[in-house]
RNA sequence: GUGAGUGUAGCUCAAUGGUCAGAGCACUGGACUGUGGCUCCAGGUGUUGGGGGUUCGAGUCCCCUCACUCACCCCA
């Protein structure tokens, strides 16, 4: 063969597509009945818009980002998520004069130079949503609320909805010194890794799954326990909004998002049947970044959603109906053969799939195709046919058969 | 970036170091001269991922390389 796609970099084709327009469109209706819209942004951008929400130090910024220049020698990224172009445009457009609060959603490919595995890629989808202007913790219920809503509709089920906060400004400083504290004794036991976050982040160490690392991390602090009084009551209604929308959940202290411009409310949504990368949404509050981004004082809190992941438990599920044609007209001769493609024509104006059998097969294998595509039914049409003005009709669900005159096709269509 | 596993027909996979590398699925035709799913018959493509080595002989053993997969890191 001589050409393949890039590494880590995927087609995307029937019957496979169906089920990404199934995705995509229950989305688009979910999130608007929650008053979010569609924003698009480039899916370009200055390397240095990136850089900065998602953080200097993180893994993404450091060694994942597909970087290069352009013909005048400007930095430009492939975007390697959504939350940091969605920023930029808020605040390079001045959305935050329009009523508060503003909420969009965005879906598109991402890029990120990884090595791929099971439910990662290095061009791989995401539908994600951003609502500025809410400090109430009833917009991260209503995040939620969305997220279980759009999940059950498309079909996907056994997931778990984890939450936690990991504080503000005020308080996390506090909490990142008593972790510092905490593990400086345990320094030379902790992994190779986890010494590593204890330089750079060492809220990190709390998610490793390093059996050694587990098991010295009992008693480390939680990051409740330091939460600030505003943050503490933010993270209480939260969880108080949550029960009262019957949305069962789990708080996870260990639960610490990666990139940089998080505070306080972080979720994650989780299936079991995944693999190792068992995300299928994440995302959290992040109520500084419009400010740094040059805007005014924002809140904000959004989420990512990985498509292929979702389509993968869709897939496995095996619950997608794909679409069939309603008609598949074989017919057996050149003077047939016209027929069939008038008859197509004019159905097709109607706006049913018509499927055209061609005179060059036997009868017996247009007929095959015609199961093979799940036709609803099949209209034949030979020498016969256009002597009598009438073709003949089978339904393939049922075997019943009859004919029926050229001018009276419509009506048949109409009454089934 | 690190580690492990796998590369044989369009797909899923067989073949103890030994003759000509096979089967199922799929596709086309026929049995059924114009009626799908079931059954039977017929029809064919492989530089065994690529390169080198060991051997009388390599799909099989060794080395290199490439690709894919899974996991780590990180993350949707």
């Amino acid at each position: 063969m001589k050409y393949s796609a890039l590494k880590g970099i995927h087609d995307i084709f029937p019957p496979d597509s169906f089920i990404w327009q199934h995705v995509e469109n229950t989305a688009k209706e979910i999130f608007s009945s929650y008053g979010f819209h569609e924003l698009r942004p480039p899916i370009i951008e200055s390397t240095e818009v990136f850089v900065r929400s998602i953080g200097e130090s993180s893994d993404i910024v450091e060694k994942e980002m597909y970087t290069f220049n352009d013909k005048a020698g400007r930095r430009i990224t492939l975007r390697p998520e959504g939350t940091a172009s969605v920023v930029r445009c808020y605040v390079e457009n001045h959305l935050y004069n329009l009523p508060s609060p503003q909420k969009f959603f965005y879906s598109g490919p991402m890029f990120r130079y990884e090595r791929p595995q099971a439910g990662r890629f290095r061009q791989f989808y995401q539908i994600g949503a951003e609502a500025f202007g809410v400090f109430d913790s009833i917009i991260d219920a209503e995040i939620l609320s969305l997220l279980k809503l759009f999940f059950e509709r498309i079909g996907l089920k056994e997931l778990n909805f984890q939450i936690n906060s990991i504080g503000c400004d005020v308080c996390r400083p506090d909490y990142r010194k008593a972790l510092i504290d905490f593990f400086s004794s345990k320094l030379e036991a902790l992994c190779p890794d986890c010494r590593r976050r204890y330089e750079i982040n060492p809220l990190r160490i709390l998610d490793c799954k390093v059996p050694d690392c587990i098991k010295l991390k009992e008693g480390a602090p939680v990051v409740i326990k330091y939460l600030c009084k505003e943050c503490i009551e933010h993270f209480d209604s939260f969880q108080a909004y949550l029960n009262l929308l019957n949305i069962p959940f789990n708080i996870n202290p260990n639960m610490v998002r990666g990139l940089d411009y998080y505070t306080r409310t972080t979720f994650e949504v989780t299936c079991e049947h995944l693999g190792a990368q068992n995300a299928v949404a994440a995302g959290g509050r992040y109520d500084k970044l419009v400010e740094e981004f040059g805007g005014p004082k924002t809140p904000a809190i959004g989420f990512a959603a990985g498509m292929e992941r979702i389509i993968s438990l869709l897939k496995n599920s095996g619950s997608i109906k794909i679409p069939a044609p309603r008609i598949f007209i074989a017919s057996l001769d050149f003077e047939s053969g016209k027929k069939a493609l008038s008859i197509a024509n004019n159905l097709r104006e109607k706006g049913l799939w018509i499927e055209l059998g061609y005179p060059g097969n036997s009868l017996k294998s247009q007929m095959r195709r015609a199961d093979r595509v799940s036709a609803e039914y099949v209209f034949i049409i030979g020498e016969d046919e256009i002597k009598l003005g009438k073709l003949k009709w089978k339904k393939l669900s049922d075997k019943s058969q009859g004919e029926i005159s050229f001018s009276e096709i419509d009506s048949l269509i109409s009454n089934n």
